[in-house]
RNA sequence: GGAGGAGUAGCGAAGUGGCCAAACGCAGCUGACUGUAAAUCAGUUCCUUCGGGUUCGGUGGUUCAAAUCCGCCCUCCUCCA
């Protein structure tokens, strides 16, 4: 059994973490697609390294700002550590806001792996075009994916290029059952208490220096850097001659909707517990423990 | 006191006689999600028993028909006194 604290930003799902996996000796896992890079540490609200201190961490600070990162190696690597902790018996605890990273780890997620496959004909393609070529090689993706979803229409292509199988086909192979057994809960907030805590979060982020963490961080790494994506950093290098005042507003705005997507992403994708409050979820996590032991 | 300008849905803003329950943007709400996911994308937002009903500062008119034209009133802005 593992345990998985997920939903929304600004939830308190690392201080629930932190607590429970005291509590019953476990290892945490980072489940936040921005935590794995190193340095980028006010503004992706890592645990500092006090409370990291406490629980034996796994998953983040695991690659600097200019790499490339993403769920195929996150999968790898988070099932080579879930593995090796089972096998000794130490609980697991994955911790973190990125939805679709926690599922590619729980269920039969299978991606192929990298190869060159060349798109450049089919990024001169507008919308209409390249939708209507993927309907002639994957009609039920096509029908899935919506048109104007460039992004998602370019990636189905690029899965029939590089492996002969349509990204349907593919998924047809795959299990619908967990690869682990897995227990999730989430604290959900009423949306004005959580916007209320997201805003006073950035407010303590610019209190941080937020502003000289990215200033240093760009003496070393380009601003194009994938770890600059993050909601924070790309605002002020987008707007660097933004106001604080102007900054928190935007960042702020880019936060509150990143956390709805999560709400419907966990609420809808995984079989989630939610909880008004964080004891109670504490002690369910907690029952659910006991009860597997 | 005088001269101009403006008041449109939660906000900003088009529209200047019928095709207007009213473009577009923002915000809000709902949802999708298998290699950029803190990303990308979609739907939806006056009321409704889905027949229809009530809107464009207020009010009274003109017209077969008004957010659009006319009168009066209210509020705000600029300039002159």
């Amino acid at each position: 059994m593992i345990y998985i604290i997920g939903g929304q930003t600004a939830s308190g799902k690392t201080e629930l973490a932190l607590e429970f996996a005291q509590k019953i000796g476990a290892h945490i896992i980072n489940g936040d697609a921005f935590q794995v890079y190193r340095r980028l540490d006010i503004g992706t609200a890592k645990a500092s390294k006090e409370e990291q201190s406490l629980v034996p961490h796994h998953l983040i600070d695991i690659v600097d700002i200019n790499e490339a990162f993403s769920i195929f190696e996150y999968q790898e690597l988070a099932r080579k550590i879930i593995d090796r902790l089972v096998a000794k018996n130490i609980p697991v605890v994955i911790v973190g806001g990125s939805g679709l990273y926690i599922r590619s780890v729980l269920f039969d997620y299978r991606f192929s792996p990298n190869s060159e496959a060349d798109m450049a004909r089919f990024e001169k393609m507008d919308n209409y075009r390249l939708h209507q070529y993927l309907a002639s090689i994957d009609e039920i993706s096509a029908e899935k994916i919506h048109f104007n979803n460039r992004r998602r229409v370019l990636r189905a292509i690029e899965i029939y290029l590089q492996t002969g199988l349509s990204k349907s086909a593919l998924e047809l192979e795959q299990s619908k059952q967990p690869y682990y057994p897995y227990t999730m809960v989430m604290v959900d907030w009423d949306k004005e208490q959580l916007d209320a805590r997201i805003l006073e979060r950035i407010r303590l982020m610019f209190a941080q220096g937020l502003r000289s963490e990215l200033a240093e961080l760009l003496e070393t790494f380009p601003s194009s850097s994938p770890g600059f994506r993050a909601i924070g950093y790309k605002e002020m290098i987008e707007n660097a001659n933004y106001s604080d005042e102007q900054l928190i507003d935007l960042i702020n705005k880019n936060t509150i909707h990143y956390a709805k997507r999560q709400k419907t992403f966990f609420k809808n994708q995984f079989n989630i517990s939610s909880f008004t409050k964080r004891e109670e979820a504490l002690e369910f996590l907690l029952d659910t423990f006991k009860g597997a032991l």
